[in-house]
DNA sequence: AATGAAATCGACCAGCA
DNA sequence: TGCTGGTCGATTTCATT
């Protein structure tokens, strides 16, 4: 329904969507200028992507740190094999209070777990309720140390090969 | 400097943390109603947030389906252990277009790296480029057939235990 | 810390290329 | 379809409590 993976841009979309992505706290003129467009046409455009589901939202970022969520941790997670049962586990854990990420791999281990907490006790209860998901098998936690969070920004993470595929010649 | 575990909230700072980070595209009229609070109120302790560094910034959401970024892998990375090229691996790697996150985590393998391209040219691209990374030694990738973003959103994922230490009784 | 009034900015409409 | 210009309503700001 909003799957458009054929949905073609041109410059001035990829520009302004880069804009926005990193800063929509910024207004109109500002956009226009840098854009060269009218203040309209940047209005008109923003709203035709938010249509289009290409932006899905506008959001609030905070900062985990200020809430004291400074723990991260790896969880791989294997299932006993029964089929059907691994998608309703992966919502379960994602379910989980804490719980920030989960993927479903190929492999050895079926899923992948990202969490994030305060303290060590706050941890244990999260590994604890993964493990008392019906169908989980077995856990195995790492601590992060320290993260690189290069890009939630899509846009001015696209390989250069991704890129050109976007922009209509 | 902007760091602060300690800062204390409201319930009223909590929940308006909770409107605007699942969506900022309200009104300030639709926030003062849903928290009966007067807008000019609701404005002002949005500036104090983002002041504090609470909201770090107002973003774009967009979906990276849009952009025909269907493919995500989980990348293991091991590095030659010599002191102090750690950390300039981790941003190397978080350099590389199309690498969405990287963990730097305790255990026998060092790096884990979330990235999300369009195809398979694009993800070997990717996985030799950081092979090619001055330090790296060894990668192993697995495929994600699917993931569940609980949270993104840090507020409604608080564990129970982490809520009540941020709201002041 | 919260309020209300004044200046500023963004959303929508009708028309045009 | 994509854009322009102008109007009205909403938001930001500031002086005041």
């Amino acid at each position: 329904m909003s799957n458009s993976s054929d949905g073609r841009f041109d410059e001035m979309d990829i520009e302004l969507l880069r804009c926005v992505e990193s800063d929509f706290d910024v207004s109109l003129d500002t956009l226009s200028q840098q854009l060269d467009l009218s203040k309209s046409a940047v209005h008109y455009r923003l709203n035709k992507l938010k249509d289009a589901g290409v932006i899905r939202s506008v959001t609030a970022d905070l900062d985990p740190l200020a809430f004291g969520l400074d723990m991260v941790a790896l969880t791989e997670v294997s299932v006993t094999h029964e089929q059907g049962y691994s998608d309703t586990i992966g919502t379960d854990l994602a379910g989980v209070k804490g719980v920030e990420q989960v993927y479903y791999t190929m492999g050895d281990v079926d899923f992948v777990v990202v969490s994030r907490v305060q303290d060590r006790s706050q941890m244990n209860a999260v590994i604890e309720e993964m493990v008392a998901i019906d169908g989980v098998n077995e856990t195995s936690s790492r601590f992060v140390m320290d993260e690189v969070t290069s890009g939630t920004d899509v846009v001015d993470n696209l390989p250069d090969a991704a890129r050109s595929k976007l922009v209509e010649e």
